[in-house]
DNA sequence: TATGAATGAGCCTTCATTCAT
DNA sequence: CATGAATGAAGGCTCATTCAT
C-alpha cells in the first residue's frame, strides 16, 4: 500500500536505515535494495530522496558524525566544570561513543573512502573540541608537554583502537592519560 | 601474443599486482579483471595461479605482512646495541615500512576481515618484538611508566594514524615517544 | 525499449521461453542469458523472477508435469465410459502429451536430477491414475494378466520410447496393448 | 616426469579414464582436466589423442557400446541351444549388463546427444541380435505375437526402466516376458 | 510522492583449447 | 610424445540505476 510521509521524515528514516545496515554490514555489502528494504519502502523512493549509492553514503556519514560531535560539544562548552573535570567528562563521552557505537569505528574500518571522511571527520572534531580544552590547560599551566595536539591526536586514535581490541577498563585508560599528558595522578576521575 | 614465464615468477607478478591494486582501490573495488590486466595477463591465468578471489587476497596478505615482519624482526633482534639504540633503529624502521608502504594501513583499513588479519598481525609482531625491548627496558629500569604494553600499543597505531594524516617530522615523533615514554631527552634518534 | 508487462504474463513467458530452450537443447546447455534472449528480455529480469538457474528449473517442470497431470486426469476420473472406453481415451491422451511435447522426453532424458523429478512424477501419476483403471479392470475380469502394473510400467516407458523413435502408428499401438494385456483383440480404439 | 607409453595404451587409458568419470558424473560435469588427472596425464596430451572433447566423447562412447556388443553377441550367436535357452541366456546377459553396469543408463540419461548414441546403439544392437532370435521364433512357431519387433522394443526399454526403479527380480521378468511374448510359462528361465 | 518492473554493466569463476618448449 | 603455462569465451549472478505508471 502506498504511504506518503513528510519528505523530511522520509528522508531521514532512509537516512536511519542506511546508517544502521552500512555499520553491521559494511557499505560494499549493503545493497541500495537493503536499504529500501529496512526503510519498508521501494528502491525507486530511495533514488527520489538520493541521486545516487555516493549521495546516501555521504549524507549518512554527516548525518552520523554530526550526531557525535553534538553530544560532544554539549558537554565541553559546559562552563561550570575546571580543566580536570572537563577533560574527565570529554573522555567519558569519548568512551561512551566508541562502545555504544564501536560502529564508528566499523563503518570507519569496513570502508575505503568512507574512513577518511568519518575517522578524520569525527577526530579533527574532537580535536577542535579538545583541543581548546588542550590550549586551555597549556594556557594554564595544567599542560607542559609539547606538541600536545599531536599527542591528543595519537590518544583519541589509538585509544580507540586499544579499546577495540579488548581492553576496556576505565581505570588503565585514566592512568595511561595522566601519565601521557604529565597531568598529577587521580586528576582524571573516569 | 603468448608469454610463457617461470611460475614463480608469474605468481609474484600477480601477487604484487593486487597488493598494488588493493592498497590503491581496496580489495572489494578490485576484480579479478583489473588484477589480470595489471598483470597484462588474462583472467584465466590469474584463476590458474589462484583458486578463487580469496586465496589471492590470502596469499596478498600473508605476502604483505611477511616482508614487514621480516624486516622488523631482522633489525629488532640485533645484539649490539644498547636500549635506546634499539628503539631509535625500531622506530626508524617503523616510519619506513609505514611511509613505504602507507599500503599497510590502506591495505588495513579497507578490507573488513582482512583488517583484522593485518593489523592485528603486525601489531602483535610489533608488540611482541617491541614488547621484548620494552620489557628488557623495564627491567634494565630504562622505562618506568605503568601498562608499558598498552602505552606502546597506543602509540604504534596513533603514530601510523598520525603519519598518515600528515605530520611526518621524524624529530616531533621522537620527542613525543621520549615524552610518552618517559625516557631522557635526545635517548632516541630517528 | 523498455516494456512493462503484467508480472504474472512476465513469469510465465519466461517460464515458456525456458520450457522451449530446454526441451530443446537440454538444460545444461541452455543459459540464463539464452533464457532471457528467448523471452526477449534481460538476464537481469529473469533473475527479478526467479533467484536463481536451479529455481527457473524447478519451476518449469513443475509447470510442465503440471500441465499433463491435469489433463490425465480430467479425462481419466470421467465416470461415464466403460473399461475399455476409459483405457482407449487413456492412451489416445497419453499419446497426445507424448506427441504435442515430446519435450517430456526431451526435458526428462536430458537431465539428471531433474529426469526422476519429470519421469517419476509422470510416471507416477500415470500409475496412479491408470492403475486405478488397471485394477478396475482386474476386479471386472476385463484384465487377467500377473504383475499388471508393473507391465502398465513397461508399456508406458516403453511406448514412448518407440514413438520417439519413429513409430507412430496408433492402430499398431492398439494392438500391441491390446495383445500384451491379454484384452480382446478390437477392444483398444485410439 | 615424462613417462612414454605405447600411443594405443595411452589411447586406451584416456578412454577408460573419460568412461568411468562420465558414468560418474556425466559428460558435462567431467572437464578435460578432470580426464588427465584421472588418466595421470597433461591436458595437453589428452589433446595430442583426441581433436576435441566431442571426439573424445564419440570413442568413448563407441567403445562402451562395443563392450556390451560384444559379450551380446558372443552368446547369443552359441548354437548349441533352442531359442528358450537363447532367450533366457540372453536375457540373464542383459540384466546383467543393465545391473553392472547402471552405468549405461546413467551415461545416456545423463547426456543429451550421447543418449540417442548409447541408447538407440544399444537397442539398435539388442534389437538386431534379439531380432534374429525373434525370427526364428516366429519361423518355429515359438513366437506368434503381432509386431514381434516392437514388442521386443517396448520390453528392451521398459525393461530397464523399471529396473533401474527398483524392480529387480528375475522370477517377475520372466513372468512378464512370457506373458506378453505369448510363450508357455515356465519357458523362460533367468 | 511512491511503486516496482526493467535495464545493463560488471563480477567471480570454469573450461575447452592452443602452443612454446 | 609429453608438458603445463596461457588464452578467450561463456556462464551464473548481483546491483546501481532508470522509468512508466
Amino acid at each position: 500500500m502506498r504511504i506518503s510521509k513528510d519528505p523530511q521524515v522520509r528522508k531521514r528514516e532512509i537516512l536511519a536505515a542506511a546508517g544502521k545496515l552500512f555499520e553491521k554490514y559494511g557499505i560494499d555489502k549493503t545493497s541500495m535494495s537493503d536499504v529500501a528494504k529496512e526503510a519498508d519502502i521501494t528502491k525507486g523512493l530511495v533514488y527520489y530522496y538520493f541521486k545516487s549509492k555516493e549521495e546516501l553514503i555521504e549524507e549518512a556519514v554527516k548525518n552520523f558524525v554530526f550526531e557525535s560531535e553534538l553530544a560532544l560539544k554539549n558537554i565541553i562548552q559546559a562552563d561550570t566544570m575546571n580543566f580536570y573535570s572537563k577533560l574527565s567528562e570529554m573522555l567519558r563521552l569519548y568512551f561512551l561513543t566508541i562502545s555504544k557505537n564501536l560502529s564508528i569505528n566499523a563503518l570507519a574500518k569496513t570502508n575505503p573512502g568512507v574512513y577518511e571522511l568519518v575517522k578524520r571527520s569525527l577526530c579533527r572534531s574532537a580535536l577542535d573540541l579538545a583541543g581548546v580544552l588542550i590550549d586551555e590547560g597549556v594556557m594554564n599551566g595544567n599542560i607542559s608537554i609539547s606538541h600536545p595536539r599531536h599527542v591528543l591526536s595519537i590518544l583519541i586514535g589509538g585509544i580507540a583502537d586499544l579499546y577495540s581490541q579488548g581492553v576496556q577498563d576505565p581505570k588503565i585508560f585514566a592512568e595511561i592519560i595522566e601519565q601521557t599528558l604529565h597531568l598529577p595522578k587521580g586528576s582524571i576521575k573516569i
